[in-house]
DNA sequence: TCTGGGGTCCTAGGACCC
DNA sequence: TCTGGGGTCCTAGGACCC
């Protein structure tokens, strides 16, 4: 391989909704919603709409009630996770066979791939072309000289084209964009950053990393700073991802008023993560329970566990946590989450890269 | 309009130890 | 009576991502 080090961030176009319409062509072209079950009169929310659905201003994460409120024609289906992650599959699997590819899985639809090139326009091309052949699935590519540069530049590509993002023109594109296009930057630490005065990504890359320490703390402070010059780390990890913890959640349709309701659904929590847990043979070393109360108001308790165990001891101490739950308080979400032993082959301290596979 | 479910990582503060 | 300075571990909570 010749030519310079670079990495290309592939994103699959609508991509749940485009595996749905794939295996049921006669929804082509039509507003398509993935949420839930499926029934708009349940509590879930939109994982993804077609682009005809956005149309009319439905967006992943909103209620699904609302979606159907908007799109009175929307087909609404159920959320397949076993359809979408065989999709994903074969689509990394291709990323893989691209001559010189390191390839970092970042989620379903999502991946980092490092390559020396010449032309990496052409490059993105021939991989865009690629995974259309095996999938029959779009995909934009951005390419930067950071995995940052890269993760940014996918957006302006998107439906299905290719942008470049590089030091040179990072601050002429993205400069005068609000902070919270920025990935790691979310609606709290951009409302943060313009209380200091600092609201578009071009202060935040004039803005001393020091001076952020306050507020954000030593690490938060200047990793903002290096996100807003889109500067970081270029390097691909290809290293297997190990699940830290497994969790499960339920919200309930009607919420607990209970305690034989609490104690059961703590029970049937505990079973599930127990059962992600065994499927690896890794021990449980603390667990972490999360109660959500209506309206919305969360609390999360949590407990280290003893290095010796067995999975009665896991529900026990589920249930010890379950008496901090307030009682008189409806209860409209119950979390449980595992956490679990690392092993020292395990990718770790990989920015910004949080979630994910 | 009323908010899923699966993840990761960071920070603050208290307890405890020397 | 008044109370340093450094370290680790743990819990609770917050923020972000797909």
């Amino acid at each position: 391989m010749s030519g310079n080090q670079w990495v290309l961030h592939v994103d699959l176009d609508q991509f749940i909704a485009a595996v749905e319409v794939l295996r049921r062509p006669e929804l082509a072209g039509k507003p398509v919603i993935v949420g839930g079950r499926g029934d708009p009169a349940e509590r879930a929310v939109v994982s993804t709409a077609s682009y005809e659905a956005r149309a009319f201003g439905v967006g992943s994460g909103m209620p699904l009630r609302i979606a159907a409120r908007k799109v009175p024609d929307a087909v609404i289906l159920p959320v397949d996770s076993e359809a979408y992650l065989a999709a994903s599959d074969v689509v990394m699997a291709t990323l893989r066979t691209q001559p010189g590819a390191v390839v970092q899985v970042l989620g379903w639809d999502e991946a980092f791939v490092g390559t020396q090139t010449e032309d990496p326009e052409s490059y993105a091309r021939s991989l865009q072309a690629a995974v259309l052949e095996d999938t029959q699935l779009h995909c934009s590519v951005g390419i930067g000289d950071t995995l940052v540069r890269a993760k940014n530049a996918t957006d302006l590509g998107k439906p299905a084209g290719v942008f470049r993002l590089t030091a040179d023109n990072w601050l002429e594109v993205m400069g005068g964009r609000p902070t919270k296009e920025l990935w790691g930057v979310g609606s709290k630490i951009s409302g943060r950053l313009a209380k200091l005065g600092i609201s578009t990504v071009a202060e935040l890359a004039a803005a001393d990393p020091q001076a952020l320490v306050p507020e954000f703390g030593p690490k938060m402070g200047p990793w903002y700073a290096e996100l807003g010059r889109g500067d970081g780390s270029a390097e691909v990890d290809d290293t297997p991802w190990v699940a830290r913890g497994h969790s499960r959640e339920t919200t309930f349709q009607q919420d607990l008023t209970e305690p034989a309701q609490v104690d059961e659904a703590i029970r049937q929590l505990t079973a599930d993560v127990l059962k992600d847990v065994a499927a690896e043979g890794r021990p449980v070393i603390g667990l972490t329970l999360k109660v959500r109360y209506a309206p919305f108001t969360t609390k999360t308790h949590a407990r280290k566990i003893p290095e010796t165990f067995d999975t009665n001891d896991v529900l026990a101490r589920a249930l010890d946590l379950a008496g901090a739950i307030d009682p008189g308080r409806p209860i409209r979400l119950l979390g449980l989450r595992a956490e679990m032993p690392m092993p020292d082959s395990a990718r770790k301290g990989h920015t910004p890269t949080r979630g994910g596979w």
